[in-house]
This record gives structure tokens, C-alpha cells and sequence, in this order.
DNA sequence: GTCTATATAGGGATAGAC
DNA sequence: GTCTATCCCTATATAGAC
């Protein structure tokens, strides 16, 4: 807001434009297959334009990469590391977490297939952020575990299978929906159960019991 | 074996050779990343002869890319379709699947990456492996629900479930690793014990009861 | 800041000799 | 079948006028 001129599309607007149509073209065709020119295109710009306020390809998709891990991964984290009763916590978590995939679809495929392809840069990001989650929850693990409300897991494992159970779907779709013989309506619906499947299939597997 | 000249190196010994390193490239880059040259380098013939004996880089990668889904998928329809008992099914599935995915653990995410980047291509080929899979385990199911061994769950839900678990951990691995608090080691340790891990759970989701 | 024009390189593909 | 040399297009990146 307090521009020092009159220059008309510039600085801060401009470039978050520029930033979300370059996150629109990378999540489509991946950081080898995206071009710069349809970055331009997108955000109604010059090609020119992007060297200007990116130096190059390569920064322009680490500020894209790092700003959507920054928006991904915080209330991920803050969900699975909160205080809240175990219970609770995984309702909550998947309930919240297929909502955010329901709307970004693409989102999942494209961060898997880039942190595989250049995996070293993000690594010390991403723990960066996580480091207090598995602590908080071990030790809800144990509690209830001890009080007999569920049977022992990992928290790296209970990690694991609420992430795999609500995003694998979404990444393997083109492989599910024919090896499943659905067509896309049937797909659809599969997708809309899977709030109420993951919730009960998780709670029916911690149930503790021979 | 019944070669009609004394040429060296050629057809099908040289072709397989290619196409080992075709897959080999393109596994660790992408279609988009991969390279002739790399390609040409890694099979150590001449990067002409690759336009020689596939017309194209994208004809090379429909032969790759088939080859490995011909390899992939029937093995894995044989082992959910077969008539085994549910149970032993489920262990071996998970059990075979596993080693698997330990011998060629940058597969998934390449087969998965690469659908994702162009799915109408491979649905019809997919869909044509895949047939048989599911009336038969939905029936398995059926029967099992009735005698009271598990509870309802849908043939679809039940192989995305298997499939997540299994393969989930080696997609997200650069994920996983460090908001878990892992290293390589640690996480070398955590792989180690999917396999009972991932039945032991399945079995207790599974077990009928309130 | 914004454009046009261009430099420069890289990569897929082919020609043509052997 | 196999090689060298090269065509030609495309894509990133920059120069330089406005």
C-alpha cells in the first residue's frame, strides 16, 4: 500500500501474481516440463519480466517450493503436535487434512515427485518445522496406551498411515480407478467417503484386544 | 539365438540393453529430465543408434514405461485376484510387495509421477490387466463378512488400503524422514518393520467387534 | 519497470559416409 | 548397423531502448 510512485503493477502485487501463476504452471507440468514463457502467459506478463524479478528458473521454483511447503506443512504439524486428546486429534487431523487435498488435488503429486527428484535442499526445511510434533505425540501414544485405550504404535507409524490412508488416493489415482474399475463418478464417491473410512478404520485398528 | 549375420551388437541383445538404460535414466530423471545423450551414455552405444532403433524419445518411453507396467501390475492383480484364502492372501501380498519395492525403491514414485503427467494414455491398459481383481476379492470379502471372520470393508477399499501402506513410505520418504525426526539409518529401521507392521494393523482393522 | 530483440546453449532428430 | 557431423528448434537468459 504505501508505494513510493505511480508505477502501475509492481513490486509486492505484481509479483505475488507472478508467484501464484508460477505455482499454477510448475504444479501442472513439474519443474522440467514447466517453461517460463507460460509462466508469463498466466500471470499476463513479459517473459522478460520474470528474470527481472526472479534471477532465474531455478529461484524462481525454490520461492514457489518453499512458500508452498510454508503453507503445507505448519498446520500439519500443528495439527498432529497439538495438545488435544488423541481421539480428538485424528478426527480433527483427517477431517481438516482431506479437506486441504480435496482443493489442491494436484498439490500432493507434485511435492512427492519434486522432493524425490532434488531431495537434499528441503530435507533440513522440512525437519526445521517438525521437530516438536513426534515428541507431544509419543507421549499421548503412551498414556493411552497405558491406560489401556489403545494398543502400542509408533508415532512415526501412526504418522504414516493417517498420511498414506488420506493421500495416497489422491497420488495414485490414475493407477486406483482402473485397477479398481471405476470411472470417474465412482471415484468421486470413493473419495467423498474416505473422511468416515479413515477415521474408523484407523480407530477400529487401535482398538486394543487380541 | 538365430541371427542371421555376424553383426556384433544388435537387435535383440543391444535393444534390451537400451532399454535398461533407458529405464535407468528415466527412473532418476523424469521424462521430462532425461536426456538422449544420458541415455545413449549409460546404454555406451551412440546416440544416433537410439533414433535408429526408436524413432523418438517419446516412443522409447512408451516402450520403457509399458515394459515396467507389464512387469509391475500382474503380478500384483495375480497376487489380490487369486482364490488363496483372505488371510494368507493379505500376508503375501504385503510380504511379496514389500520385497518389491525394496529391490526397486524409486520406481513407485517415477510410475506414479509419470501418470499424473499424462493419464489417458495408460487407463485402457490398466483397466485391461486389472479385470478380474475385484469381483473376485469383493467375493472373499462377502463370504468372510457373513461368517463373521471381519467386518464389512469394500474390495476398493481394501487394495487402496494395502497399497498405501506398502507403498506410501517409499514415495514420501523425503517427506517422512525428516518430519518424523529421522535419519537415514532410523528410517532404514522403520522400513525394515513395514511388513509386520502393515499386516499386524490391517488384521486388527479388520478383526470384527464393536 | 516494461518492452523488443537477441545472444547462447542444449537437446531431439536426421543426413550421409562407412 | 554404426559412426560423425550437423540441422533446427526451443528455452533460458540478457542487452538495451524507452
Amino acid at each position: 500500500m504505501v508505494e513510493t510512485s505511480r508505477e502501475v503493477g509492481n513490486s509486492r502485487s505484481s509479483e505475488a501474481v507472478v508467484l501464484a501463476a508460477a505455482e499454477d504452471v510448475f504444479v501442472r507440468r513439474g519443474y522440467d516440463g514447466a517453461r517460463m514463457q507460460e509462466i508469463a502467459d498466466v500471470a499476463g506478463i513479459n517473459k522478460a519480466m520474470l528474470h527481472y524479478y526472479f534471477r532465474s528458473k531455478e529461484r524462481l521454483f525454490q520461492e514457489v517450493f518453499r512458500s508452498i511447503l510454508d503453507r503445507i506443512l505448519p498446520p500439519l504439524v500443528e495439527a498432529l503436535g497439538s495438545e488435544l486428546p488423541l481421539g480428538v486429534k485424528i478426527r480433527h487431523f483427517v477431517d481438516g487434512y482431506i479437506d486441504a487435498l480435496d482443493s489442491s488435488p494436484a498439490l500432493p503429486s507434485f511435492i512427492l515427485s519434486e522432493l524425490n527428484r532434488d531431495r537434499s535442499s528441503f530435507d533440513a526445511f522440512i525437519r526445521d518445522k517438525a521437530s516438536a510434533m513426534p515428541p507431544v505425540l509419543q507421549r499421548q501414544i503412551d498414556e493411552a496406551v497405558s491406560s489401556g485405550r489403545i494398543r502400542p504404535i509408533g508415532a512415526e507409524e501412526l504418522v504414516t498411515v493417517l498420511l498414506s490412508l488420506c493421500i495416497f488416493p489422491y497420488v495414485a489415482r490414475p493407477l486406483l480407478e482402473p485397477l479398481c474399475g471405476m470411472d470417474e463418478e465412482a471415484f468421486r464417491v470413493f473419495l467423498a467417503g474416505r473422511k468416515s473410512f479413515i477415521t474408523s478404520f484407523a480407530f477400529s485398528a487401535l482398538r486394543p484386544g487380541a
